[in-house]
DNA sequence: TCTGGGGTCCTAGGACCC
DNA sequence: TCTGGGGTCCTAGGACCC
């Protein structure tokens, strides 16, 4: 525990949601919720606006859609929301060395680690860097953060969540145990809902209870390393130091399926594909793993795991699939599967001859991967799509019209310019044209094999624009891929291999018409 | 329309070794 | 051969986080 609040914690506030509202005009100030759009999809992220009606992360789509139908349902870009992330990310870089990202969206900053304290390490100072960067962050992306500053990264995350959305708080040092004590258990990192349950049993449900149970106690109850840590805690005591970066410990993909595959055959192609990707990923990192992990979730949803540890790290595809295969075959999966998973953990560094080679083979995967992202993470359905899936279908396929349209993703029409997929269903596809930097724009409907349209890559932030024509940005200067001319305009790779269940609700604005709402293959409102 | 996808850390039992 | 103890690795599962 420090005794100056000089450790940060920003969150961006429904960052998806907000990146999306920034690019689409026609979205701002309406319900906006993006996640899997598929019929087991679940949420990522819903705006301010959607959660006035109850919806929230992790929520089950169809439920989202019944409590708030007319919300705008978008498929994740993220693509995208990595671009925003890495200029927020290098705006915290400004103010310290020492930043450790948590995910796109969030991140620890230790202060006393950097010079942006220039008025002395004090409260006030600590206040000021961070209204300052509150300020930044909002005049280069256009999007709202909300900061926590405290003197540990337990209280700092807890100040920042009382701060949302769109503000900052402080909390003195010294004021940590009355602050902590009325709260819930669940306040504290680390208490889920099965602990949680564990605690209510033995009658403790606040920070305070916590902390007279003491710490035998807990235990007791939770075991040596949970309870430690629990009253840890619970008592404010924290002082894990923030840590610039670590290297990944295990890479895994996953796909869960619209419908349960039952066909053995389909069942080990999948899995073979599922071991392609995750070793393109392990080998896009530079890294090398040693065990093996299949995982199988059932159609009843219980999940097992399979892992085979090999004499010796590899990066081979053969090698990956192989021991996937074997493992598989120790699986019985007659009744149903609902998802199949592909992970390398056990990971080492990757050893190299030759560097030369390596770094290109690296390049090539990055751009392969940076183009498939979007498509992969859109469907959240695999691109087995169930029992009925492609299992068999060939590389390089084309893909059905009617699925190239994923609601959220950007098109360009040559009379017309830029615009987004409203939706997609029943042989047509609905386009919103607007742009970050337009005033909200008018809906038109084209047939989903019109030739005009066609899928375009994502448009930038208009605030991030504005920046790059004022200037580079920070010390590296580096343009972004975003405003880079030869990227921006339409690029393939949204169409390439999507799996995009056409569907979205009745999104902002009146003037839909039928198509907005209009399923595409699967069931509609 | 009931449950994503990518991770981390911990526990516990058995094998194996000294 | 009525019988220890500790360390490490592997496997499986589960809680938790964003």
């Amino acid at each position: 525990m420090r005794s100056v609040p000089t450790i940060l914690h920003l969150d961006m506030d429904a960052f998806f949601a907000a990146v999306e509202q920034a690019a689409k005009p026609s979205l701002r100030g309406k319900p906006v919720i993006v996640g899997g759009l598929g019929p087991r999809g679940v949420v990522s992220t819903a705006s301010y606006e959607a959660r006035i009606f109850g919806v929230h992360s992790a929520m089950p789509m169809g439920q989202a859609r019944r409590l708030c139908p007319n919300a705008a349902y978008l498929a994740p870009r993220f693509s995208l929301y990595r671009d925003v992330s890495e200029a927020v990310m290098e705006i915290l870089g400004g103010l310290s060395p020492l930043v450790e990202p948590l995910s796109l969206d969030e991140a620890f900053v230790d202060l006393e680690a950097g010079d942006a304290l220039t008025e002395g390490s004090s409260s006030q100072a600590a206040r000021a860097v961070g209204e300052r960067l509150r300020k930044t962050i909002q005049e280069t992306t256009g999007l709202s953060g909300s900061v926590g500053l405290a003197g540990s990264k337990m209280l700092a995350k807890i100040a920042s969540e009382e701060a949302k959305p769109d503000g900052l708080i402080v909390i003195e040092p010294g004021t940590e145990r009355d602050l902590l004590s009325p709260m819930s258990v669940r306040t504290l990192p680390g208490v889920g809902p099965a602990t949680a349950e564990v605690l209510r049993r033995a009658g403790i449900t606040t920070v305070g209870e916590t902390v007279e149970a003491g710490e035998d106690e807990l235990l007791r109850l939770l075991g040596r390393a949970h309870g430690t840590s629990l009253y840890a805690m619970a008592n404010g005591w924290d002082d894990r130091p923030v840590i610039a970066e670590r290297d990944a410990k295990s890479v895994s993909v996953e796909d869960t399926f619209d419908v349960d595959l039952t066909d053995r055959a389909l069942v080990q192609a999948h899995v073979a594909r599922l071991a392609d990707r995750c070793v393109e990923r392990l080998r896009a990192a530079g890294r090398s793993g040693r065990t093996v992990v299949i995982k199988v979730r059932s159609y009843d949803f219980s999940t097992l795991t399979r892992s085979e540890t090999l004499r010796g790290p590899t990066d081979d595809a053969g090698v990956v699939r192989e021991a996937a295969a074997r493992l598989l075959d120790t699986v019985d999966t007659t009744a149903g599967v609902r998802l199949l998973g592909v992970g390398v953990s056990g990971l080492a560094d990757f050893t190299q001859e030759d560097l030369f080679a390596q770094a290109q083979a690296e390049e090539q995967q990055r751009a392969h991967e940076h183009q498939r992202a979007d498509a992969e993470s859109a469907d959240g359905t695999g691109p087995g799509g169930g029992a009925t899936g492609d299992g068999h279908a060939e590389e390089g396929e084309p893909v059905p019209a009617d699925r190239r349209w994923i609601p959220g993703r950007d098109v360009h029409h040559p009379d017309h310019g830029y615009g987004w997929v409203q939706g997609s269903g029943l042989g047509r596809v609905t386009v919103r044209f607007e742009t970050p930097g337009s005033p909200p724009g008018r809906v038109r409907t084209y047939g989903v094999d019109d030739p005009a349209l066609e899928p375009a890559g994502p448009q930038p932030l208009a605030a991030m624009a504005r920046q790059e024509r004022a200037g580079p940005l920070g010390r590296t200067g580096e343009p972004s891929q975003l405003s880079d001319p030869a990227i921006r305009p339409k690029s393939r790779s949204d169409a390439d291999e999507d799996d995009g269940e056409a569907e979205v609700g009745g999104a902002a604005g009146g003037e839909d018409g039928a198509d907005a709402s209009a399923g595409g293959g699967t069931s509609s409102p």
